[in-house]
DNA sequence: CTATTCTACTGAACCGGGCAAGCGCAGGGA
DNA sequence: TCCCTGCGCTTGCCCGGTTCAGTAGAATAG
C-alpha cells in the first residue's frame, strides 16, 4: 500500500477485526451487527456502529466482493474515435442519467472510452467480467451484426441493450420509436409544403441510422413526396461537405433532415455561407436535440428526447437485472418535436 | 453470484486452484508462473500460461486488492450542476485523455457525477478510500478555499490536483499560465486597435477564473486599455443576458473575450440578433477551444490548448504517485490563439 | 565422499469480510 | 428435576489471490 507522503500522517483504515478486537467480541458478531442481521443484542449492535462510525469504517470492496456478493460497479465501454466522441452530446447527457440512477442504488460507473474497434471493446468485457470487475455492462450504439450480444451472452455477463428490439435473445433491451419519429417529421414538413427533402444520417453501420433512413423512406412513399438519404460521419465537416453539395445542385431541396445537432449547426454554417438564407429558402431540422440548437441564431428546430431518462432507465434495467429482475424489452416514449426559427414554408 | 437466465449457460470463471489443480501442481507455483515470477522451471511456466489462456483465466481484482495490492482503479467526480456539464467539452476531452494513459497502463475509470455539493464530494473520497475502491483521484476544477485538498490528505488518499500551484502542500498538481494566455490575448485585441474591451469571466468560485480575471486586469494596465470583466455562469443564457447588456449601453465595448467557447456562441447569437455584425463593429474571442467554434460561421478566433494531453499528464503523474514517484508541480504549455473569423480592428 | 548451494517446488498463513455450525446459558413447560 | 427452545455469541472455514518459510533432490565445490 502506498501512501501519499505529506505531513500529515494518513488515518489508518480500520477493519471489522478492529473493531472487534476494541470491544472484545468475534468478528462475527461485529458483522452480523454492522448488516442489520439478527444474531446480535441491540446493545451490542449500538456498540458496534458507534465504535465503526468512530473509526471511520467502510466495508473493504474486495473483501466483500470476494466472499460471493457483487462489487456494486457497473461498466460502460464508449467505442468511438476520440474525436467523434467529443462531438455527441448525447453520451454525456446518457451518463448523468445513468450516475444518478447508480447513485440512488449504491453502485458506482466504470468508464472506459476506447477507439472503435470490435474486438477492443469484447476484449475489455471479457477482462471486466473475468476480474469480477463488474456486475454488468450497458451496451450503448447498437451495430449492424452486433458482436457484443453473442460474446455477453456466451460469458454469461449481465447486459442491457440501448436498442433492438433483438430477435431470439432475452437480453433486456431499450429502444426509441426511431419510425414514428421519422413520420413525425415528415409530415410536420410536408405540411409546411416541402416536397424535396434531403436526409442527411449517420453511418449505416449504426442500427438507428438504419431505422431512421427505413423510417424516412417509409413516410415519404405514404406522404408522396421525394426523399434522398445521403449519409456522413457524425462530424461538422463531412455534414459540410453534403450540404454544400447538396445546396449546389440544380433543383436543390427545400428542406434538410440532419442526424445530429453538430451535423445540422454545420449545415447551417454551409448555408450562410453561400448565403441561402434560412428559413426563407432553407428549413433545417436536426434529429437529435440538445444546447446547442437554441445557441445559435437562428434557433434550429430539432425532435427532442429525454435522454437522462433514458440512460437512466437503462441502468435501473441492469441493476435488476443483477439483482435477478429481467425486465425484458421496454419502448421509450416518442420524441417531440421542437419547433423553432429554421423552419418555413418553402419559398 | 447472480447470472444472466439466457439460453446458453455462463462460462465457468477459472481460479488459479483449477489450474493448479489440472496440472497437479500447487496454487504457489501457478501464482509464481502466472506473474512472471522466480521459482518455477519454464516448462511449467509454458504449461500453466497455456491452461490459462485455454481456460480464460483472469486474476479476480477483488483478490488481487485484498492481499495488499492496489486495485488497477483511479476516481474522478465531476461535481457540477448537470445542465452545466452538458455544456462543457472541455470534460469529455480531458476525459479521453485520462483514459487514454489508464488504458496503456492498465487502469480503468470510476467517474461519478454529482451536482455542486462539495460535501458531497468529499464523501465520495471517503467512501472510495475507505472502501479501497480507487488508488487515487484526480481532482479537477480548482475552487476558491478549496476543501478537498485537506480532506484528501487527511484520509492519505493519493491525488493530482488540476489546478494550483498550492503552497504548503506536497500534492501533485498542474496548471496552465493563465496569465500568459491573458496577456496573449490582451496584446493581440490592443494590436488591432481595441481600446474598450470586455471580459465576460466564469463564476468566481473556480480559482482559474480569478487567476484569469487578474491576468487581463495586469495586462491592461500594462498596455493602457480599459477592461471591464463581468462574471457568469457557465451557460449560453447567461452570456447571452451580460452581452445584450454590454451592447445595449451607450459607448459599448468593440471586443468581448468569453470564458468558453459555449458562452462565445451565445455572445456571436445576441450580435446576431441586435443586427451588430461580427468582427465589423464587434470581436469576439472564447477562452476556450473546441470544435464549436469553426462549426459556426463567422468562424470564432479562440485561445487553444491540448485538453487531451492535459488529461493524460494529470493521470500519468496519479499513476507515478500511488507508485510512490511524487512528480510534484508541473505546468503545462501556454495555449496558442487560434485566431479565426470574428476578430478584426474596430470600425 | 561429504558439505554446500541452488532449483523447483509445496504448505500454510494472510488479506477482510460473510456465513454455517456449534455452544453456553437463561427461561419456560412438563 | 429434566428437557426443550432460543438468544447471543464464538469458532472456523470460505472466497482467490500473494507471499514467506520451508524441503526434497540435483548440481557443484572442496
Amino acid at each position: 500500500m502506498v501512501k501519499v507522503s505529506s505531513g500529515v500522517g494518513p488515518i489508518p483504515r480500520a477493519t471489522m477485526g478492529d473493531v472487534a478486537k476494541r470491544l472484545g467480541i468475534s468478528k462475527a458478531a461485529v458483522s452480523y451487527a454492522l448488516n442489520g442481521q439478527p444474531g446480535v443484542s441491540s446493545e451490542t449492535r449500538m456498540r458496534v456502529l458507534a465504535l465503526a462510525k468512530e473509526l471511520g469504517w467502510y466495508a473493504s470492496s474486495s473483501a466483500r466482493a470476494l466472499s460471493g456478493a457483487e462489487t456494486g460497479v457497473v461498466g460502460l465501454v464508449l467505442s468511438r474515435p476520440s474525436d467523434l466522441l467529443t462531438i455527441e452530446t448525447f453520451f454525456i447527457h446518457f451518463l448523468s442519467g445513468v450516475e444518478k440512477v447508480l447513485t440512488e442504488r449504491g453502485s458506482s460507473l466504470l468508464l472506459r472510452v476506447i477507439g472503435e474497434h470490435p474486438e477492443a471493446e469484447i476484449n475489455t468485457y471479457e477482462r471486466w467480467w473475468g476480474e469480477r470487475r463488474v456486475d454488468g455492462v450497458i451496451l450503448v450504439d447498437e451495430r449492424h451484426q452486433d458482436l457484443r450480444l453473442s460474446a455477453v451472452e456466451r460469458l454469461g455477463l449481465p447486459a442491457v441493450l440501448c436498442g433492438g428490439p433483438i430477435k431470439g435473445s432475452s437480453l433486456p433491451c431499450l429502444w426509441t420509436d426511431q419510425g414514428a419519429d421519422a413520420t413525425k417529421v415528415m409530415e410536420y414538413l410536408v405540411s409546411l409544403g416541402h416536397g424535396r427533402i434531403a436526409h442527411v444520417s449517420g453511418p449505416p453501420r449504426f442500427v438507428h441510422e438504419r431505422t431512421r433512413r427505413r423510417g424516412v423512406r417509409r413516410a415519404a412513399k405514404t406522404l408522396g413526396v421525394v426523399v434522398e438519404t445521403h449519409e456522413a460521419e457524425y462530424t461538422g465537416s463531412q455534414a459540410a461537405d453534403v450540404t454544400r453539395r447538396l445546396l449546389d445542385q440544380p433543383g436543390p431541396p427545400t428542406a434538410i433532415v440532419y442526424a445530429s445537432d453538430v451535423m445540422a449547426l454545420a449545415g447551417l454554417g454551409v448555408a450562410s455561407a453561400l448565403g441561402v438564407p434560412v428559413p426563407a429558402q432553407l428549413s433545417v431540422v436536426s434529429w437529435d436535440d440538445s444546447y446547442l440548437t437554441t445557441l445559435v441564431h437562428p434557433a434550429v428546430t430539432a425532435l427532442w428526447r429525454d435522454t437522462p431518462a433514458y440512460g437512466a432507465l437503462a441502468a435501473s434495467m441492469l441493476l435488476d437485472l443483477v439483482d435477478g429482475r429481467n425486465r425484458g424489452r421496454m419502448q421509450l416514449p416518442a420524441s417531440t418535436l421542437n419547433v423553432r426559427e429554421t423552419t418555413a414554408p418553402p419559398a
